[in-house]
RNA sequence: CGGGGUAUAGCGCAGCCUGGUAGCGCGCCUGCUUUGGGAGCAGGAUGUCGGGAGUUCAAAUCUCUCUACCCCGACCA
C-alpha cells in the first residue's frame, strides 16, 4: 500500500480535547474521528487494526467450538418485554418508533435476540451445547462517554451466548471460555488479568472480568501478592479479621457538641478512625437498616445490597427518615439501642471498646463492647466493607494490592435468567422439557484497540505489537519523487516483501525526510527500513524495530530474516 | 442529572474586559531554493466569528436564549 493512496490524516499538534493517551493517539496517528459525543469513524488505518483484532478473536472463538451469527442491530420492544428489560434498561437503552408506530431499541445487547432464537430452533438436549457468537455494533446511551473509544456510545463487541442442558456441560463451556479469552489477550500481547467479578443484578455465581493493565483504566482490581487470588475492588474480599479483644473499658456517654463526621470525632477525642463505630441508615425492603462499619472503612455497595431485606441499588435514607428512626441526626447513630436491624461489618465486629454515636444529637459512647452493651448475632456479622490496600488477603495469600484495569472481557453464567421468562427449554433424554442454562461472554474490541494502545506507546507514538499491527512493515523512502533510485529500490523492496506476505506501507510521499521520520514514529509499524540514496549507494538497508529502536544496516537479501 | 468550561479559516489559538466590521502559527495553492528527524524566501486563497433574538449609528466583543462539544461530580455519618 502506498501512503499517498490512504487517506491517513496524522497531526502533529496534540488534541487539547483528549486526555487519554490511546484517545490522543488515535487521533494523532489518524486511527478515527469523531462524529459526536461518543460516536466515531475509524479510518483506514484504525480499521486494519480492528479487523486484525477481531480476527484474531474469531480464530479463538472458532477453535473452542463457538460458531459465529449476526443478528439485528434494530431488536423489537416484545421480546424485551417478556424478560422485563424494556422497563429495567432506561435511558441507557435508545428507543425508537418504526412507520407503524412500533416499538424498537438499537440492541444494548442481544440476550433476548440470541435466546429467541434459540427457542425457536433447538429442540432437543441432542443439539446442546450450542456456543453462538457474534462480532456487532451496540448502542448504549451512556450517561457520559470519555476516553475515545474506551467509553463510546456505538462500538463494537464479541458477545456470545451458550445454551446447556446440565450443570456439568455449562462449567465445562465457561472453562474454555476462560481458557479462550486467555489466549486472545496474549496472542494480542496484553499484560491482562483475570478477576473475580460481580454479576450485577443478572445473578449467578461464576462470573469473571478480563482486565488489561493500565494507568488510565476506570476499573481497579485488588490481587493477592503471594497467590491467584484477583477480583474487583466492587467483589474483594480480604481475609477475616481475628478474634475480638476482651473488654477492659466501661460504657461511658460523651458530649460531643457540633462533632458530626467520624474526621471530626477523631479530633474531637483525639482517638484514630479505626477505634469507631459509624453507623449508616439505608432503605430496607421493610424500612429503615443500619449498617456499622469501622470508621476507617467504606461501606461497599454491592455487598450491602445483597443482604437480606435490602435492596439493589442500595439507597441511603434521608435525614428525616433517619431522624423518625433513631430519633437523631446522621452523625450521632450507632448501633447500641437501635430498635431497627443492625447488620455489622466483620471489623468492626472485631472491635472492643469502641466508639460510637449515642442515638442522642451531641453525644457520643465510648467503652462500647459487643455482646455486653449491644446483642450481636452472628448472623448480622457480615462483610459489607470495601478491602484496601494492605489488608491480609484471603486464605492467606499475602497482602491486598491494588491497580487500575480497562475492563476488555466479562464472561458470566446468566443460568435461567432469560431462558426461564421467554421460556427457552429443550427435551431431555426423558421427553420431559428443561428450561436452559445459558452463559454469555463479552468482549470490547473497540475498546481493546484503545487498551492496546494504552499498552504500547513511547513518547513519538504507537508501538503495535505485531499480530494487531495495521501493517508490518514501514517503508520510509526518501526523495521518492525526485530520486530515480530510491524509487525504484522502494518499489523493487515494496513488492518483494508483498510476496513474501508482509504486508506494507510504503510512504511515497512528496514529503521531508523529518516529516516521514515523525509520522513513522507516530504511526508505530513495528518494523521500519528507511530506503535513501545515502545507503542504496553503499547497497544496504536501514532497518529499525520500532519496539526498542534496535537498528542494523542489512543487505536486501536479509531483510526478510529481520522481519520474521 | 448537577456543576464548570469552550465554540473565531482545514488544525491549534489570539482578539472580547474597554463595541468601530478579524488576526497569528501550522496546513493548503504558485514559483524558486532546499532534501537523513516536523525546511527557507517570495507571492496567494480561505471566515455567515456555533444558531437565533435584543441593545446600539455600529456587535466576534454587551444582554438574553438555544445548540453542540469537553472536563469534574453523582454516595457516607
Amino acid at each position: 500500500m502506498r501512503q499517498s493512496q490512504i487517506l491517513l490524516p496524522t497531526l502533529r499538534e496534540e488534541p487539547t480535547d483528549a486526555d487519554v493517551v490511546s484517545h490522543r493517539l488515535m487521533l494523532r496517528a489518524g486511527l478515527i474521528r469523531s462524529l459526536a459525543s461518543g460516536l466515531y469513524t475509524w479510518l483506514p488505518l484504525g480499521l486494519r487494526v480492528l479487523r486484525k483484532v477481531e480476527t484474531i478473536i474469531r480464530d479463538e472463538l472458532n477453535r473452542s467450538g463457538a460458531q459465529e451469527v449476526l443478528m439485528p442491530v434494530v431488536q423489537p420492544a416484545e421480546l424485551w418485554l417478556e424478560t422485563g428489560r424494556w422497563q429495567k434498561m432506561g435511558p441507557e437503552m435508545l428507543r425508537m418508533k418504526d412507520r407503524h408506530a412500533r416499538d424498537f431499541c438499537l440492541g444494548p445487547t442481544h440476550e433476548e435476540v440470541i435466546t429467541d432464537l434459540f427457542r425457536r430452533e433447538i429442540r432437543s438436549y441432542r443439539q446442546l451445547p450450542v456456543n453462538f457468537y457474534q462480532i456487532q455494533t451496540k448502542f448504549r446511551d451512556e450517561v457520559r462517554p470519555r476516553f475515545g473509544v474506551m467509553r463510546a456510545r456505538e462500538f463494537t463487541m464479541k458477545d456470545g451466548y451458550s445454551f446447556h442442558l446440565d450443570r456439568t456441560s455449562f462449567d465445562a463451556t465457561y472453562k474454555e471460555m476462560h481458557a479462550c479469552y486467555t489466549r486472545i489477550l496474549s496472542r494480542m500481547h496484553l499484560d491482562f488479568r483475570a478477576v473475580e467479578a460481580d454479576t450485577g443484578n443478572i445473578g449467578g455465581d461464576n462470573s469473571h472480568e478480563f482486565h488489561v493493565l493500565a494507568g488510565a483504566g476506570e476499573d481497579v482490581i485488588a490481587y493477592a501478592s503471594e497467590g491467584p487470588y484477583a477480583a474487583n475492588l466492587e467483589k474483594a474480599v480480604a481475609a477475616a479479621p481475628q478474634s475480638r479483644p476482651e473488654a477492659t473499658q466501661t460504657l461511658a456517654t460523651i458530649a460531643t457538641p457540633d462533632v458530626r463526621t467520624i474526621d471530626e470525632v477523631s479530633v474531637f477525642l483525639t482517638l484514630p478512625s479505626n477505634r469507631i463505630v459509624k453507623t449508616l441508615i439505608v432503605i430496607g425492603e421493610a424500612g429503615p437498616i443500619a449498617l456499622a462499619l469501622r470508621g476507617d472503612d467504606e461501606l461497599n455497595e454491592l455487598k450491602a445490597g445483597r443482604l437480606p431485606g435490602l435492596t439493589q441499588p442500595l439507597r441511603l435514607a434521608d435525614d428525616a427518615t433517619i431522624r423518625a428512626a433513631v430519633g437523631c441526626s446522621a452523625g450521632s447513630i450507632g448501633p447500641i439501642g437501635l430498635n431497627i436491624p443492625c447488620f455489622v461489618d466483620r471489623e468492626a465486629a472485631a472491635l472492643a471498646d469502641f466508639t460510637c454515636g449515642a442515638n442522642r444529637d451531641g453525644f457520643h459512647l465510648c467503652g462500647a463492647n459487643w455482646n455486653r452493651d449491644i446483642e450481636l448475632a452472628d448472623d448480622h456479622i457480615v462483610d459489607i466493607r470495601t478491602v484496601k490496600e494492605g489488608d491480609a488477603a484471603p486464605e492467606g495469600q499475602g497482602v491486598l494490592k491494588f491497580l487500575r484495569g480497562i475492563e476488555v472481557g466479562h464472561i458470566f453464567q446468566l443460568d435461567t435468567t432469560y431462558s426461564k421468562p421467554m421460556n427457552a427449554s429443550i427435551l431431555d433424554a426423558d421427553g420431559k422439557a428443561v428450561i436452559a442454562l445459558m452463559g454469555c461472554y463479552g468482549m470490547g474490541v473497540t475498546r481493546l484497540v484503545a487498551a492496546i494502545i494504552e499498552q504500547n506507546h513511547d513518547d513519538h507514538g504507537i508501538c503495535w505489537p505485531v499480530p494487531v499491527a495495521p501493517f508490518d512493515v514501514h517503508l520510509v523512502a526518501l526523495n521518492f519523487t525526485k530520486s530515480e533510485l530510491v524509487r525504484n529500490a522502494a518499489s523493487a523492496l515494496h513488492d518483494q516483501l508483498e510476496a513474501e506476505g508482509f504486508s506494507v506501507l510504503l510512504d511515497d510521499r512528496d514529503e521531508r525526510p523529518g516529516v516521514k521520520f515523525a509520522d513513522s514514529d507516530l504511526i508505530g509499524l513495528p518494523h521500519r527500513i528507511v530506503i535513501g540514496e545515502k545507503s542504496l549507494k553503499e547497497g544496504v538497508f536501514e532497518y529499525k524495530r520500532r519496539r526498542d529502536g534496535h537498528a542494523a544496516n542489512v543487505a536486501a537479501a536479509d531483510v526478510i530474516s529481520l522481519l520474521r
